[in-house]
DNA sequence: AAAGTGATCATG
DNA sequence: ATGATCACTTTG
């Protein structure tokens, strides 16, 4: 049986929500009706300012104010001038963290996922637990995962890209 | 290996 | 206003 991510789900830190979310479907209505599912099969998690790696380890900005939102919605940037990149805020108001959803079935890349399944800045700060456009579904699967440290983060702290915080469903 | 692409933020 | 940087992908 399918359900809907809620809130509950969305408020917690990063590190459990990025394993949390593998075989879950992310799901996408675009204007004409048609609805896509994919499932999750790579997620990163990006927690607090002391994380280096995270977008919000300066403070709070222009963009990374949707991270200090309460869990559930979406933050979405562009990256390198052409590649939408969707994140998941989780946690608390007030604290940014997020999952960067790295990969679905069929789509594997950050990039890519978001050109499949028409996702762009539009999206940002969307409501999951209540979007028509864009949300979550699980139907309980936990796949197995491995983890290991995040990419493209060289500007981090050593420790910081050490952290096995990228996660990869098995199979 | 390196280009391509434009938003973002710190600096002036 | 300017310039460095960038949670990537594709092409050679």
């Amino acid at each position: 049986m399918m359900r809907r991510l809620t809130d509950a789900d969305y408020s917690i830190d990063a590190v459990t929500a990025a394993k949390a979310l593998l075989g879950a479907w992310l799901c996408r209505r675009l204007n004409d009706g048609t609805v896509m599912r994919r499932r999750i099969t790579e997620t990163e998690a990006y927690c607090g300012e002391e994380d280096t790696a995270c977008h919000a380890h300066k403070g709070r900005t222009p963009r990374t104010d949707v991270m200090y939102s309460p869990g559930g919605c979406a933050y979405v940037y562009l990256c390198y001038g052409m590649h939408e990149m969707l994140n998941v805020v989780t946690g608390r108001e007030g604290r940014p963290e997020a999952v960067l959803i790295r990969g679905v079935e069929g789509a594997e890349g950050p990039g890519r996922l978001t050109k499949a399944l028409h996702i762009d800045r539009s999206l940002n700060r969307e409501d999951l637990v209540s979007s028509r456009r864009l949300w979550i579904e699980s139907d309980g699967a936990r796949p197995k995962f491995t983890a290991s440290p995040r990419i493209g983060i060289a500007y981090a702290s050593p420790r910081d890209q050490r952290r096995k915080w990228r996660f990869t469903a098995i199979q």
